[in-house]
DNA sequence: GAGTGGGTAGAAAGCGGTTTCACACCCTAT
DNA sequence: ATAGGGTGTGAAACCGCTTTCTACCCACTC
């Protein structure tokens, strides 16, 4: 995408040297106002643009951040990364997304990718940051990156990094949940879905045991049941949950695509979902609405979700103060997938 | 992200030329295999990798396509640009993705964003190549785009820019379902979402028209009813639908979201799908199995697809010879949303 | 009326690669 | 012995921009 036109043709056009023209491309040092009257006039000519790469290459730095995330088909990353990108273009700077298509190999591979384009900075999200206890080689091969460049993780622990951890409030999520359910009625909550070595599932999990236990509710362990974040797993969880004696009359769901998939099975056993068994899911997705019932949900405020880690990230970029951790706020979008206890 | 280590560091320690290390990494001319080894040596030792701005300014390419798509949270766009950058990548090309939130201003926006970031070669996708007559504005604004660089439009038609047109094969895709259907007994069919000025819908709507004709089935016009392509356009044309005295027994949905959305309608007023009114959806988005029936889809290959894409362009950048366009099939995919009329 | 200083602007040196050009060296054919 | 032809290598120019260094001009002071 080649503008032939360079900074040494206005130069010469405009009759001043190139340096001027650099100065009121940067606007790093004062100009005469006719001087750069007379320059503004070729530039608008010509719609120049300056080169890039020249650019970078003088400056020393990309203006591109640099986002691995483990699937974009997924509307919670998607979904944030369009917030990001948005937030990120309108501070001049750009987002290179490497997708890692669920596979934590294929990650290291996205490092390498972004760092050959020697990225300003680093969001790093979903997949092998979110191990509960990350292997040592993983550990230390973001550990490295972020000696080097700023770096933001969403979601994970990785604390020997020098990175900044913007993570969700799961607690006070899942605080409102529970807190509504048993505000229904419910007595008999259960969790499906997730990963035991997931972060974000231990926390929920976590959390779940806490307010249970502040309201005095006892948690069955059985009712605890991990087989992933999709649709399928939400599908087979129930399958499993539907084996035992005791059922719970609420189920919790570690993400909207899990509930999607206990919403299908539900219809296949015939079971009324809400009046038998309520569900609320978590990231309220578009898709959240999709469903009937529609789904109740802890959403996230994508939008300043995004803003958040993108503003922390050029802060850092630019040597600002920035925390060392952020927590975001979840908040509970009641829909049609709840109702009191047994009230078919 | 910056090495600070450059081909001066390396030449120095190697003790041989900048232009020997940089034969070396370019393979641009042959060397001695002993001096070759010795730089190898010192190559590895720091890891080297050539600074890409430097690289980028002195071969004048950036080695990046550009992708405008109008949502990436779509699972249709953010499932075909997975497999683009995969291919991409293997290709040693990077995508740099713009995502225009569904607002054809923005689009312009994203072309200034790719063109300040010269990227070599440019993939159009949705949003105003869509539409069947883009006013003069786009349409002069892309060809001349196009005119700078090898530009790939998925799904449009502005003739007058020189671009690779990539296209899906609707007239096929129809064939299939409206064959299929017939096949099961259907007779009356509608063809509900989408809309009237976007060439997809145009083109499926046309050989619709073309298919029915070829197999002696009468054209409702009144089930033709375009509002869209989400989720509440599908709610809202089925409802439009069930105002009508004769209803089809079966409906063709532009997409699969359309579907999910008369299915949920469809189940809100206690029509049993597929025993009352059987659907098929297109696109096959992952999300064709949440639902309940599973839907059947008229599928895209959508690793081809993104090869297709990739592979063309960077043929094109390189100055290959490439067909102005190409066609790529559809594939129905059958599950559980259609049966014969009145099996109920 | 020489000295001081602020405002402008040009020359030139980077930034880190690639590539052209020139040359040295060695080998072969005359 | 000498011209001719590869090979392999280094020096230097170049890609397009930013920025430091330098120099000039023109008040303005003392």
């Amino acid at each position: 995408m080649g503008d032939k036109v360079t900074i040494y043709d206005i130069a010469r056009e405009a009759e001043v040297s190139v340096s001027t023209v650099s100065r009121i491309l940067t606007g790093s040092a004062p100009v005469n106002p006719q001087t750069k009257q007379k320059v503004d006039a070729v530039l608008q000519k010509y719609d120049f643009r300056p080169n890039r790469a020249a650019r970078n290459l003088s400056y020393q730095r990309s203006t591109m951040i640099g986002v691995i995330l483990p699937d974009i088909t997924n509307p919670f990353f998607s979904t944030l990364f369009a917030e990001m990108q948005r937030h990120a273009i309108a501070k001049d700077y750009s987002l290179l997304l490497f997708n890692a298509m669920n596979s934590l190999a294929l990650e290291s591979e996205g490092l390498a990718y972004l760092a050959r384009h020697q990225v300003d900075g680093l969001i790093f999200m979903g997949g092998r940051v979110n191990e509960v206890e990350p292997p040592p080689a993983y550990q230390q091969e973001i550990a490295e990156v972020a000696a080097r460049v700023p770096t933001i993780i969403v979601n994970g622990e990785m604390l020997d990094a020098d990175a900044v951890i913007v993570s969700t409030n799961e607690q006070s999520g899942i605080a409102q949940v529970v807190d509504y359910l048993a505000g229904l009625g419910h007595t008999r909550i259960g969790l499906l879905g997730g990963s035991n070595h997931i972060t974000v599932t231990r926390n929920r999990q976590q959390s779940f045991r806490e307010e249970m236990s502040r309201l005095a509710l006892p948690v069955e362990e059985q009712w605890l049941i991990t087989d992933g974040f999709s649709i399928e797993s939400g599908e087979k969880t129930l399958e499993m949950l539907l084996r035992l004696e005791k059922l719970p009359t609420a189920i919790i769901a570690i993400n909207d695509l899990v509930a999607l998939g206990i919403l299908k099975a539900a219809r296949r056993h015939r079971i009324d979902i809400p009046h038998q068994i309520s569900i609320v899911g978590f990231d309220d997705m578009y898709l959240a609405s999709v469903s009937t019932p529609e789904l109740t949900s802890v959403s996230h405020n994508y939008e300043h979700f995004g803003r958040t880690i993108v503003e922390t990230i050029i802060s850092r970029i630019k040597g600002g103060d920035t925390p060392s951790s952020i927590l975001l706020d979840m908040q509970l979008v009641i829909r049609d997938s709840c109702q009191p206890p047994d009230s078919r």
